[in-house]
DNA sequence: TTGGGGGGCGCG
DNA sequence: AAAGCGCGCCCCCCAA
């Protein structure tokens, strides 16, 4: 063992570097399991993904290299688990409580290594939940004021560790070793007392933080990320399988279906890069240059130009757009039939093509899509590389997600659960009514808005009565509604929008009051909270709508987290949760075991509405059903 | 070559 | 008087 004083901020600490088995043995049992350890780890690529951009992050093609454990007063220990083996810390990390930045990533290597459930908190998601009920949203841009701290923009809204150490402590941190090489035989001091650091900051940053998250009531929310950080690293595991043969099929499909379009583009629109906005801007101009009256007519971006472009050309017109619901207009018009044919299928070519393709796993030949927590403003999960989330929704696409032989995938979604959130945070009594009833809120607004009873609503009339209930609930207007509902393939007249928006204020009179209430609430606190106590700072421009949406969407986001956890603490024997989509779960199983899973994912999906919804009009909130593939599943429901 | 902003669009 | 919200990814364009 080498040993080293250190000495950070105010802060003296020894580092051990420990490198023999039975050292490290001894020392693992001498240390308490009942107080709150720094935890942190290194890890090194694989030899045969060395080459492999994200491998660092993948326990299948990295290894821990590194382990350090801080013992909160002035031990950081720095185990090389190379040389001493894993399976040394195995006991104490099942038994210990831990603090890490950015935990997902520990509890991911740690659970491949054999210990599934961690007890661990995460300095970066407090970090986040203080940081967005801190500060006033009344206070001007930080960007405007001087610098007076020395501190960057990026470390006073960055979350890394280095961020949040220098805005707590003050002191800046040197990042120098941060991505060093961790697979080299012999680590050099500065690596070794770098790594034995992190653990440290962690740490300190954890005591600093946790006093905060319960001042701001924070508690409750933060507990429930913490502990789903373990589906999210569940899910990034696994991954999501894929018939790559049925993905090539249909990209073949796309490919041919994108090449005619582009070739009959050509004769339209000659040499101009359909995707190249400028461009295209050039050629509306010409080509409807005879009928002034349509270009005064067509909508133009919200902004005038980029800021440097203003500084270097002074003010300019706004730009046409080219969206679909415009392009729509014109499908009279064959050079608009043919660009409209051409985006659509160049969109899936080049976003879920060759791109998928090439983030195909080395070892498990799924896909990994990664999973963000506490990330976003209203405390939903975002998905990226890629995004699992917005995959279209077409069962021909999404049966491209197969489960292996002799699996299957089981799907559950909550049902409208923003309008159901709506109903339980108002108690509107129509709204509480309909379901309580287990009736169709759309068709119910359909029924009103068309004036024929609830039993002809037709399937287009149900599909107006939906646009409404979703746009109208967070506050927009019925001159907006005409565009926004073309978006849905809907034309009526400016006059029913009128009369749509009139009739839902006057048949939901105690949400629309509800939502006031929230408005009120976010204009004298200057942020809004969901049921279990996230804060959004917002500024006056935001309130009007995003006071209500953020309690709505932000509350059905804590509901599906806990829906996650609860199935997991019945299934995780016999399924693994492989994706998440808002309101949508995704289980891999045994076929066998389908039907057992469909009734744990349901009741998982109920017993969370009891939670937080003890009073709740209805606790049956979702329905779940199986099959191999993601689509086929999908439809059943 | 890289990074950021904007337009556009997919999902809930 | 007027106001959908929340994401990530693809391409283009421009600046450094």
């Amino acid at each position: 063992m080498r040993t080293f004083k250190n000495k950070f901020h105010t802060w003296e600490f020894q580092t051990l570097y420990v490198t023999d088995r039975a050292e490290a043995m001894q020392i693992v049992s001498s240390l308490d399991r009942s107080i709150l350890y720094g935890l942190d780890i290194e890890t090194a690529k694989h030899p045969d993904f060395k080459e492999h951009k994200q491998a660092g992050l993948c326990p299948r093609l990295s290894t821990i290299r590194l382990l350090q454990i801080f013992d909160g007063v002035g031990r950081s220990y720095v185990f090389d688990v190379w040389s001493i083996g894993f399976d040394v810390f195995i006991h104490f990390l099942k038994a210990g409580r831990f603090v890490a930045h950015n935990a997902v990533f520990e509890a991911q290597h740690i659970r491949y290594n054999g210990v599934p459930d961690i007890n661990i908190g995460c300095s970066m998601l407090m970090s986040q939940l203080v940081h967005g009920a801190e500060f006033s949203p009344f206070e001007e841009d930080p960007e405007e004021e001087a610098e007076p701290d020395g501190l960057s923009r990026y470390t006073r809204t960055g979350h890394s560790l280095d961020a949040v150490t220098q805005r707590l402590f003050k002191v800046v941190v040197n990042k120098q070793n941060q991505l060093s090489d961790w697979s080299v035989e012999e680590l050099s001091t500065a690596q070794i007392t770098y790594a034995g650091l992190d653990a440290v900051l962690t740490y300190r940053c954890a005591k600093e933080l946790l006093p905060k998250i319960k001042e701001y009531k924070l508690e409750r929310h933060y507990k429930l990320l913490k502990d789903s950080q373990h589906v999210v690293a569940e899910m990034q595991l696994q991954g999501l399988p894929v018939d790559w043969k049925y993905h090539a099929e249909l990209l073949k499909g796309w490919v041919a279906v994108k090449e005619k379009a582009a070739t009959e583009c050509k004769v339209f629109f000659g040499d101009t890069n359909l995707n190249s906005s400028k461009q295209m801007n050039e050629w509306l101009r010409t080509y409807f240059k005879d009928r002034p009256e349509v270009l005064q007519n067509w909508p133009r971006t919200t902004r005038e130009q980029s800021i440097t472009d203003f500084r270097k050309n002074g003010p300019k017109e706004r730009a046409f757009t080219f969206v679909r619901t415009e392009l729509g207009k014109y499908l009279q018009l064959p050079e608009i039939v043919a660009l409209l044919n051409y985006k659509k299928f160049s969109k899936l070519v080049d976003t879920y093509g060759e791109s998928l393709t090439k983030k195909r796993h080395p070892t498990t030949g799924n896909l990994h899509p990664g999973y963000t927590l506490g990330m976003t403003t209203t405390g939903r999960l975002s998905s990226r590389n890629p995004n699992a989330q917005n995959f279209p929704s077409d069962q021909e696409f999404r049966n491209m997600f197969k489960a292996p032989e002799g699996y299957e995938l089981v799907v559950s979604d909550l049902a409208q659960i923003e309008l159901r959130l709506q109903a339980e945070f108002s108690k509107d009594p129509v709204m509480c009514a309909v379901f309580k009833n287990g009736e169709d809120i759309y068709k119910q607004m359909a029924s009103s808005l068309f004036k024929v009873p609830v039993e002809q609503v037709t399937k287009p009339q149900r599909k107006v009565g939906k646009v409404v209930m979703l746009a109208l609930g967070f506050g927009m207007r019925s001159k907006k509604l005409g565009q926004y509902a073309l978006n849905s393939g809907i034309h009526e007249s400016a006059a029913f929008w009128e009369k749509a928006y009139k009739t839902y204020h006057s048949t939901f009179k105690v949400y629309s009051t509800w939502c006031d209430r929230m408005r009120d609430r976010a204009t004298k606190l200057g942020y809004i909270e969901t049921l279990l106590g996230k804060r959004r700072k917002l500024t006056k421009e935001q309130i009007y709508t995003a006071a209500p949406n953020t309690v709505i969407q932000g509350t059905a986001a804590e509901l599906l987290l806990l829906a996650m956890l609860k199935c997991k603490q019945t299934c995780s024997d016999f399924a693994t949760i492989v994706a998440s989509v808002h309101d949508e779960v995704l289980l891999l199983v045994k076929k066998e075991d389908a039907p057992q899973a469909i009734e744990c994912l349901s009741a998982a999906m109920c017993a969370a509405m009891v939670d937080l919804f003890p009073k709740a009009v209805s606790h049956k909130v979702a329905d779940a059903s199986a099959a191999v593939a993601w689509g086929d599943a999908k439809e059943e429901l």
